[in-house]
This record gives C-alpha cells, sequence and structure tokens, in this order.
DNA sequence: AACGGACAAAGTGGTGTAAA
DNA sequence: TTTACACCACTTTGTCCGTT
C-alpha cells in the first residue's frame, strides 16, 4: 500500500492520466509470472444440480473414481463457495479430494460485500457520476466486468481526491483522518477497495502471495456485511492453505493453477450465466496427466474452447469492449470530475450536506463511528499456540517440530501441547537454562560467564537431525561492567590463562580421538603426538570450545 | 582425575477439566 | 470436538562430595 500511495503522491499534479494508468504503474512493482506451459485441463461430466449437500458429495466421489489416482495423490477441486462449502464435510472424510475455493467468486463477492458497506455512504451516488445507469444492477453484482469497473473507478478516485486533499492542506493522512470523518470513510473504503484490487491483480498476474495475503486482510468484512457463508468458507480456504505448505508451494510455484483456474472460472461461469443455465455450475479439476478422458470429452472440449475465447479476451485485457456497452465513456473526465467534487465536499464546512452525499441514511456520526469501529485492523486467524507465536519467543532457538524446540542454551525442550511455549518460558526460568539465569553467571558479570561443567558431546544431538538447523550458539547478555575500567578489562584478559573453553577436558577428547597411542590407563600426553595429530587435537578442541578470548580485545 | 552414590531440580508423559 | 491449562507421578539430568 505504501506503494500505491507514493505514487499517488507522484501523479499529484498531473491530472492527464486515468485509472488504466494507474493498473500500469502498480503493474511495475509486481513480477507477472505467466510463463508456464498450458495445463491440461478435463471437463468432466456434470452432475446432479448441486444444491444439496449429498449432490456434491455423489459428484466429487464420482470424480474421484472417474480419475485414477495413486494412493499419495489427491485431486484439487476449485470450486465456488455454494460447492466448496458442501464440499469441506466431504473432504474431512475422504483425503482425496481437496477443495481450493475458485478465488473468481470470491473477488466477485468481494466487490458485492463493498457495495453492501459502503452502500450506506454514498457510493450510489458516486456511480452515478460516473454515469453509471444501471445502479440497482450494480447492488447485485450482476456483470462482474462493469461492476468491478465502477468499484476500480470509484477507487482510483477516492484515492486522488484524498490525496490531493492531503496536499492541499500540507498535513499528513493520519492528521486528517483523525479531524475530518468523512474522508476517515472514504480512506477506509480506499483501503478495503485496495485489497480487493490487490486480490483481483493477484489472480490477474499470477501472483499468489499477493492475492492470498489481501484476501486475509478482506476476510473480517465478510460477516460484517452479513456474508455469513462466504465469511466461513474463506477462512477455511485460507485455514487450508496456511496448513499445507504443499499446497501453498504448489499455488505459488505453479503459477498455471493460481492463473489458470480462477481465469477459467471466470469464463465458464460467465459463459453460463449468459446462455441463462441457472443452478449448475461446473467444476474444473487439474490433474497432472489422464490424456484418455480427453479424448473422451472432446465435445465438452470444443464448447470450452468457444468459452475460452471470452476469457482470452478478458484476460489480454481488451478493456473496450466491456467498457463501451456500461456507459462509462470519457472515464478521464468523469474521473476528474467526481475527484474535484470530493475534494469540494472534504473541504466544505458541513461535507454531510454536500449533493454527493444526499440520501446516505448511514452517513450520521453514529453510522461514521460505526464503520471506523469496523475499520482496518491486523486479523489473525490463528490460535493462541501457533509455530509462529512460538518462534517469536525470547528463547526458542529452532522448532523441531510441534512438540519439541531447542533453548538457545541448547537444550531441547519437549513441550506440553502443541507449539504451547509455557515449558520454554519454565525452563528458561529455571536454573538450568544458561541464557536467562542469573544465578549461573559466575565470573565477570557481563563479560562472559563461566561454564561450570564443559558440556557433554552435543555433536550427536545436531548430527543426527538435519532438519531442525541447530541452535545458534548461546548469546549472553553484555552487560555494562560497573566495577573494571577498560585498561583493567585488558589486564585482565591478558592475565587469564586459558584462550579458550567450554570443551571437554583435553585429556578426555585426546583419549578418544587417538585411543591406539592411550589405552587404557596410559595417561594422555600431548608431547606423543606428531605434528598432524596436534593440529587435529587442537581443531576439535576449538570446535568443541563455547568460547574464547581475542586477546585483542575482540569479545566473541 | 575419575568414579560413583545421594540428593535436588528440571523435564516429560499422562490425565483431567473448563471453556469455546 | 478442540484448545488451553493445571496438576501429578515418574524419569532424567545436574550437582555435591567422598573415595579410589
Amino acid at each position: 500500500f505504501e506503494k500505491l500511495l507514493a505514487f499517488s503522491e507522484n501523479f499529484t499534479y498531473q491530472s492527464d492520466f486515468d485509472e488504466s494508468d494507474i493498473r500500469n504503474q502498480i503493474m511495475t512493482y509486481f513480477k507477472v509470472g505467466c510463463n508456464f506451459s498450458p495445463p491440461n485441463v478435463i471437463i468432466l461430466d456434470a452432475g446432479d444440480p448441486p444444491s444439496s449437500d449429498s449432490a456434491v458429495h455423489k459428484c466429487l466421489k464420482m470424480y474421484e473414481n472417474e480419475i485414477s489416482i495413486g494412493n499419495n495423490d489427491y485431486i484439487n477441486v476449485v470450486a465456488d463457495e455454494a460447492i466448496f462449502r458442501r464440499g469441506i464435510s466431504f473432504c474431512k472424510t475422504n483425503n482425496k479430494i481437496k477443495m481450493i475455493l475458485g478465488q473468481w467468486h470470491t473477488s466477485k463477492d468481494m466487490m458485492s460485500t463493498l457495495i453492501t458497506i459502503f452502500s450506506g455512504y454514498g457510493i450510489f451516488n458516486m456511480a452515478g457520476i460516473l454515469g453509471v445507469r444501471f445502479l440497482d444492477k450494480l447492488e447485485k453484482g450482476v456483470d462482474f466486468r462493469a461492476t468491478s469497473k465502477v468499484l476500480e473507478l470509484i477507487w482510483v478516485a477516492v484515492g486522488l481526491a484524498i490525496h490531493l486533499y492531503a496536499k492541499k492542506k500540507e498535513q499528513s493522512l493520519d492528521d486528517i483522518l483523525e479531524e475530518n470523518k468523512l474522508i476517515k470513510i472514504w480512506y477506509l473504503y480506499f483501503q478495503w477497495a485496495s485489497y480487493w484490487r490487490a486480490h483481483w491483480f493477484g489472480i490477474r498476474w499470477g501472483i499468489f502471495d499477493l492475492q492470498h495475503e489481501s484476501l486475509k486482510a478482506f476476510s473480517p468484512l465478510f460477516p460484517i456485511a452479513g456474508k455469513s457463508n462466504y465469511a466461513r468458507s474463506v477462512t477455511h480456504h485460507i485455514y487450508c492453505i496456511e496448513n499445507n505448505s504443499r499446497l501453498r508451494a504448489m499455488l505459488r510455484v505453479a503459477p498455471s493453477v493460481n492463473l489458470t483456474n480462477p481465469g477459467h472460472f471466470f469464463a465458464y461461469d460467465e459463459a453460463l450465466e449468459t446462455f441463462g443455465v441457472k443452478f449448475v455450475k461446473q467444476n474444473v479439476t487439474r490433474i497432472p496427466t489422464d490424456s484418455e478422458e480427453l479424448k473422451l470429452k472432446i465435445k465438452a472440449t470444443q464448447l470450452e474452447k468457444e468459452r475460452t475465447d471470452m476469457l482470452i479476451c478478458d484476460y489480454i485485457g481488451d478493456y473496450v469492449q466491456s467498457s463501451k456497452p456500461h456507459n462509462i465513456q470519457s472515464r478521464k473526465e468523469k474521473i476528474w470530475e467526481l475527484v474535484h467534487q470530493l475534494i469540494n465536499a472534504f473541504e466544505s464546512e458541513n461535507p454531510l450536506k454536500n449533493p454527493i452525499f444526499e440520501f446516505c441514511n448511514n452517513l450520521n456520526n453514529k453510522g461514521i463511528d460505526q464503520l471506523v469501529a469496523a475499520g482496518p485492523r491486523k486479523i489473525h486467524i490463528q490460535w493462541k499456540h501457533t509455530r509462529t507465536r512460538l518462534s517469536d519467543n525470547k528463547f526458542c532457538a529452532a522448532i523441531i517440530n510441534k512438540r519439541e524446540v531447542f533453548c538457545k542454551c541448547g537444550q531441547k525442550v519437549i513441550l506440553d501441547n502443541d507449539y504451547d511455549e509455557k515449558r520454554l518460558n519454565e525452563h528458561s526460568r529455571n536454573s538450568r537454562c544458561k541464557i536467562n539465569n542469573q544465578k549461573r553467571q559466575l565470573g565477570l558479570p557481563g563479560l562472559f560467564p563461566v561454564l561450570p561443567n564443559p558440556k557433554k558431546v552435543r555433536e550427536d544431538l545436531e548430527d543426527s537431525s538435519p532438519p531442525p538447523p541447530p541452535p545458534s550458539p548461546p548469546s549472553f547478555p553484555n552487560k555494562p561492567c560497573p566495577g573494571l575500567h577498560s585498561e583493567q578489562i585488558v589486564t585482565y584478559i591478558n592475565r587469564t590463562p586459558a584462550t579458550y573453553g567450554g570443551a571437554r577436558r583435553r585429556e578426555v577428547i585426546g583419549k578418544e580421538m587417538f585411543p591406539n597411542k592411550f589405552p587404557n590407563k596410559l595417561p594422555f600426553n600431548s608431547k606423543k603426538l606428531n605434528k598432524e595429530e596436534i593440529t587435529d587435537f587442537n581443531q576439535q578442541m576449538i570446535v568443541e570450545s563455547e568460547w574464547f578470548i581475542d586477546r585483542l580485545g575482540k569479545k566473541n
């Protein structure tokens, strides 16, 4: 968003650009991932009308049988909200089918949500200024392209107006938001609509992260607008993706899934609605192989081709077609007209009386406060015990799995419950944890602790478990020493006989390394070693050491 | 120094319960 | 049913200290 805002500032005083310039500008910030080979798309039989749970389940079962899949494979079924919702229960009992929420439908509903929420705040009047004729159709979101167009135009206009206003007043956005409630409302619209746009761009350009994150940010609006079904499904969808790294990686790495599926959805759904077919919506499944099926479905594929043309038309960006029939001509002038009207409204003494906002029943103080209270918040769809939270713990060095974690002191701690940091905290408070425990800080406080007992061999522990990164070496908190001046420290260091420590005794190590030279009771003696052996021996000592003194004064 | 026993403290697995 | 939390019994680890 900062990027978006920043470029809006740049354009502040040029008034000869329109929303497509902005679109291009945004596009430069992201890498468009679309270099992929076309996936195999197979059209499957249509089942019963998916108006009940059992019908959907039957349909999914049928897909599963039709497509022969290995034991470890599963089908990802992309579906719209209604099917997705019914499919959830099916997935729980059958791990061969995984549901993905079709993002195009989601995007469509995001728009509808935006309209619902801001309908009381004058969004229709703005649309009217932009020249939209059929406001009732706008509300229902009948025509996806037209609606998205209008919302985008309003978004651009609002963004421009707010930034111009801020520039005129020479105030920061935060200050303005404090004093002007009207702007606050539309700034909120700007933000939410930005999430929607980001989601949309994420779909169009195959940027999975952008799409996913913005959907996450937008999700709290669904319940507010009374779209409980979508709220539930989106939450589940996000949950599935968050918890399935394989799926996430697939969506991210293979833009084909990411890009074509929502795109295809667009085509199917729009085509079907154009032909007047009701209640029957197509599922699209993407599977890696199986050309036999493809041959069998040539007829369906031919139909598909027709529809795909429409997809491509939209996908390439043939916006002229879609904008003309909907009375959005000369958009540039209209946008700027709206921008100026908005600025006037913002500047006027009593902005609520402005014609733009007439007949807006929610546009009073109470309504505004309500909306502001529901404003953008960081929503985490997370529980208390999560991996993220655990890894944020001060003492967490590495997470081995959901029940095991390394403390920074090197101690492995087994957790009471999954990702529950309680035991880790408990451990850190104990004397055995050398990171936090003051009792253990013998020697010079704040310089380096004297480790009373050399650590037992820890290498085997780390070597045997390559996946978790070995715990980082203990970083002791360095506190300023009150009683020593720097020269004294230097003197102390120079008088200290040892250079490194924390390892096992040299005799033990020596006997272990050269069992042939020092059998049984024969004491270790470094003089019995040759040059190479001494080098090896010293290296081993350094490897096992946990600290060493740099006499030049650099602490390590 | 190495070893081993006694003791204390910390770690772990299991269970139960309340709340959502 | 899931999550969070507390409690308890048992195991493991660390420390002290005397003996070899």
